[in-house]
DNA sequence: GGCGGTATCTAAGCAATGTCCAGATCGGAT
DNA sequence: ATCCGATCTGGACATTGCTTAGATACCGCC
């Protein structure tokens, strides 16, 4: 029974939770050298196993990618619950926009990894398809704006379409030739709800 | 002077005009193989030539990619600027949109890689940067939209919105979790359609 | 026309990667 | 105590990006 002992020493007999080792080492070589660095052998080394060792808790490269992507997904749904509950509610939309690109920009490596994953599925991980899902949350959002006056399928072609400008802005946003831009505007955060403002047309003037 | 005989004809000498072969080839592996399969020694292959040639006239394997991705911006313009000829003005804006997703429908790999060259590189390939590119068509068609009851700063942002969208909609769409929806609105381009007049927020209803 | 220079291409090789396999090691159920 | 199955290692293989040394064939120049 020294389970425990291995586990805060330093060489467990077989290494004790492997699979959780091997994520954090991911997502710490993701946030340190870039997603070009992350290959499943430095993923090893990092944890200090060797090189074979993850395919027996990940099936392929991609599944190890997966299981990343999904503690992404997690965290972003966490950033836009923090953001929904600590907004106005007269400005929630774009207030749920902006965390969703800042939450980009503050983990652009991660995000790069999250959205590869969900377009080799076809479909994003689970957590983005259940009934606690970011999606859902917007739904949530959007209805209440609406205040119950709309329709199911406008509601969701409407998330659909904040979904869409917010991953948008998220990737393009990081585009240097904006720069300039972004400072006339008064910075970064100004820039994203300038743009955030300007999705349905022409007509709309800043608030 | 057998210049000629020897492009039309099966090895020559020294090959006669590799890059343009190269380009063609890697397009070639993207179309039929996706983005995976593009490894530089697959398009030397491809083309016929050992693994190092193309070294002499890229200097890396991104700057392969660049300037496929650059041909893809190429051709984006002109899906661009057909639609802009064909459509009709009052609905301009819709059919740029839709034009643009499905442009990146019809091919998903070269769309990949250009928005991947579009990010590492920190800014778009040049032909996207110039006077005449897609961007400043899109700014025109805004301009002309608004009547001129526009300021430069309100068309560039509006700009950057309907690029965003477009963007997000184009990788959205492919999920696989939006099937229903689309059969349930009436096939691809009236799920674009759709989604694209929710981009105001839940006021505006279908036209 | 011959000559050298230069651009282009090949051959061979290096380190790194994803993946598999044979065996070693260890925990836990019987 | 013993065996089983899960976990890990060491070694190997094919493929990749890239480099270097040397071959090949076009070019302008005399």
């Amino acid at each position: 029974m020294k389970t425990q002992a291995a586990l805060a020493e330093s060489k467990p007999y077989h290494h004790g939770d492997l699979r959780r080792a091997l994520l954090r080492a991911a997502v710490a070589i993701l946030e340190r050298e870039g997603p070009s660095a992350l290959s499943l052998r430095a993923v090893a080394r990092e944890a200090g196993v060797s090189p074979a060792a993850p395919y027996h808790h990940f099936k392929d490269k991609s599944e190890l990618l997966n299981a990343v992507a999904l503690e992404g997904f997690e965290r972003l749904k966490t950033v836009l619950v923090e953001a929904f509950a600590s907004a106005r509610k007269d400005e929630m939309r774009s207030a749920l926009g902006v965390a969703y690109v800042e939450f980009s920009q503050a983990n652009p490596a991660l995000y790069r990894v999250m959205w590869d994953c969900a377009r080799n599925g076809e479909k994003l991980p689970e957590s983005s398809h259940d009934k606690h899902s970011a999606f859902e949350l917007v739904k949530d959002t959007l209805r209440e704006a609406a205040g119950g006056q709309i329709s199911e399928l406008d509601l969701e072609l409407t998330a659909i379409a904040s979904w869409c400008a917010a991953h948008g802005l998220a990737e393009i946003s990081t585009f240097a030739q904006f720069k300039p831009l972004k400072e006339a505007v008064g910075g970064d955060r100004a820039f994203l709800k300038a743009v955030l403002n300007h999705l349905g047309g022409v007509h709309r003037t800043a608030s």
